[in-house]
DNA sequence: AATAGCGTCGTAAACGTTTACGGCACACTG
DNA sequence: CAGTGTGCCGTAAACGTTTACGACGCTATT
């Protein structure tokens, strides 16, 4: 309701010198400067964010979007600690982080394009990257800085920050060789998810490794929800010749695996060794405890935030490190998911 | 980039007329108006929102306030579907969703009067209700319309929709007493939140509808997450005079207990009757099956996009509701997390 | 003493829209 | 033919800010 201009005349200055005055801008009396801020506060002003806005070319916000159906399934307690991480980056410029969801229904690149054509805000983050993903080309014509949680196939030198998914397939496998399994199974999203090819990437790597012959029949493609997990299940029960371990990508495929085994009266860990990604609460309540991979959400979104910040130029002297392009380590948390293949050999039915 | 001033001068006319050609207003010619779409399409020229918002005083935005550290434990699986639900209305009337979270760390009052004074949106939706919660009194005094998920007992004539935990709570005693339980528990989250009072409430009720005295002793606090559950599960290992059944106001917490139940040896719904909100991909995938309360998330997302657009002066004409305070009905789901009391008589260590 | 410099402040334009108002050309009425 | 209405369009003000620029008074310099 109260503007500026009210504020002047309750001071009686003149709006320009409010302004510099809210603002921290040189020229003008640090007298004057306790004064406007005194009465600000009292009246409780604060500026219009669209006059700001229209004038400075800038909204002072930065965009996270999100998908309802994301298909890699990181829904639940995922996103909330990693927003809590950006926002207190974003704090420290005054900057606001704002939640996009897209339906479902709606288009990514569609969506992400009207609110980019209408200049909601000054910056994006990505989530969900796709393999070849439209929203990249879309940004980096719009020149508006953006960061990709997780790297994509489509060209060009963005930042982006990946978790360690190769690593994760990796080390996930050499455990399990390690403890004397030769048929590995590996659970994988959608197609066009990049996360899932580099997920296989590195469950291949591995397998080349220790020499362990690629078998295409155990690669297992499901929804990424305990759906999945379960039908994933029914899937190996179904096969004339089982893996005895499987690797999965998103901790709610062990719910639903955990759970078909459970009807066939098999125990995760004997009959089936299982290694995932993630930890969570939910990893660490299931019994026997699932064997998976830590990260710090938060710290995460602190990493992100920054290296926005990076990409933007109007911030980017605090933060020179350039185009940001990392990948991110997570530890091994040992459960008792994953054992040795001996016990699994005679559980065909 | 390009604004309305350029398009103007692509087609040869002034900036009012094509302002009016774009928001179907009348006093433009019908082949004029095709001529100024074709154009507008063909350049993809979009409105600047900073400029229409300050012009007509709306953002054409409404936000959905949620919160890091839900203390209800609700988490984005809860929203992503009440979002799309909002947002497809929403839609209806160019109206954009825009998710506002409030870190851990913030007072969400603060949070909320700063989007507030900065007329970042039209109208808010919110969520975690406490049972005094100032910002219903700082939306009112605002005069910013509004909608809260979840009733609270802040006065005031404001639209809510609140799912029906005290039916949940009645249904699920009365459902226990049936199969001869006497010794109820019940979970409760934070004391502040409105919601444990009024499962609380129901509970009572429907103890002393079947002549059962109200035990203090088995009103159990904690956390709305799956550590709470686990600490619920110790509690009661640990009385003297441990409860048969107990009713939970949130899946998660299901998942903690079971894994305590099942450290101690013991089976949900034989040793200990379980009955939870909500149904969720995770209460499906338990075993045993958690019986609890189904409800269509996106279904709320249409009501509270509905409800809130009767509260907006602008909308109401098109939703004849009037003030909504609507209490939202949930249907019972039964697995095999309860059974009969008998046998969990002999389970105490 | 004239000039230059500095600190402080006011003036006014600009950002991209929407919209009230007036104007013009034309058709229709009497 | 004068007058009235109607359909279409342009003009310009307004929304609340920020900011380049100039103005003013004072001090320090030459």
């Amino acid at each position: 309701m109260r503007g500026i201009k009210h504020l002047a005349e309750h001071l009686g200055l003149s709006i320009g010198t409010v302004s510099r005055a809210l603002n921290a801008k040189p020229d003008v009396n640090p007298e004057t400067r306790k004064r406007v801020l005194a009465a600000a506060s009292a009246l409780g002003y604060v500026p219009n964010q669209s006059g700001r806005s229209l004038r400075q070319g800038a909204t002072n916000s930065v965009g996270f979007m999100i998908e309802a159906g994301d298909p890699s399934g990181n829904s639940d307690t995922f996103f909330m600690p990693v927003f809590d991480g950006v926002q207190q980056v974003l704090s420290r410029h005054h900057l606001d982080l704002v939640v996009l969801p897209c339906s479902a229904g709606e288009d990514p690149a569609q969506y992400l394009a009207r609110t980019v054509a209408r200049r909601q805000v000054d910056a994006l983050i990505l989530s969900a990257t796709r393999r070849q993903d439209d929203r990249i080309a879309l940004l980096s014509k719009a020149r508006l800085p953006f960061i990709a949680l997780g790297r994509s196939e489509t060209a060009g030198n963005y930042p982006w920050i990946d978790l360690d998914f190769e690593g994760v397939a990796t080390r996930s496998v050499a455990r399990l060789v390690a403890a004397g399994h030769r048929r590995i199974a590996v659970a994988l999203p959608s197609k066009d998810l990049n996360l899932g090819f580099v997920y296989l990437k590195g469950y291949r790597a591995a397998l080349e490794k220790h020499d362990i012959a690629f078998d295409p029949s155990l690669v297992l493609r499901a929804a990424s929800s305990e759906q999945g997990g379960y039908q994933i299940g029914h899937e190996i029960l179904s096969m004339a010749n089982p893996p005895t371990a499987i690797i999965l990508h998103y901790e709610l495929l062990a719910i639903g695996l955990y759970s078909r085994l459970h009807d066939a009266g098999l125990v995760p860990g004997n009959d089936l060794s299982i290694i995932s990604f993630r930890e969570s609460p939910i990893s660490r309540f299931l019994s026997p405890r699932l064997t998976c991979f830590r990260l710090s959400l938060r710290e995460l979104g602190v990493a992100l935030g920054e290296a926005l910040l990076a990409s933007m130029p109007k911030y980017a002297e605090h933060y020179p490190q350039g185009v940001v392009q990392r990948v991110w380590p997570m530890e091994m948390v040992v459960g008792e998911s994953d054992g040795p293949a001996a016990a699994a050999s005679d559980y065909r039915s």
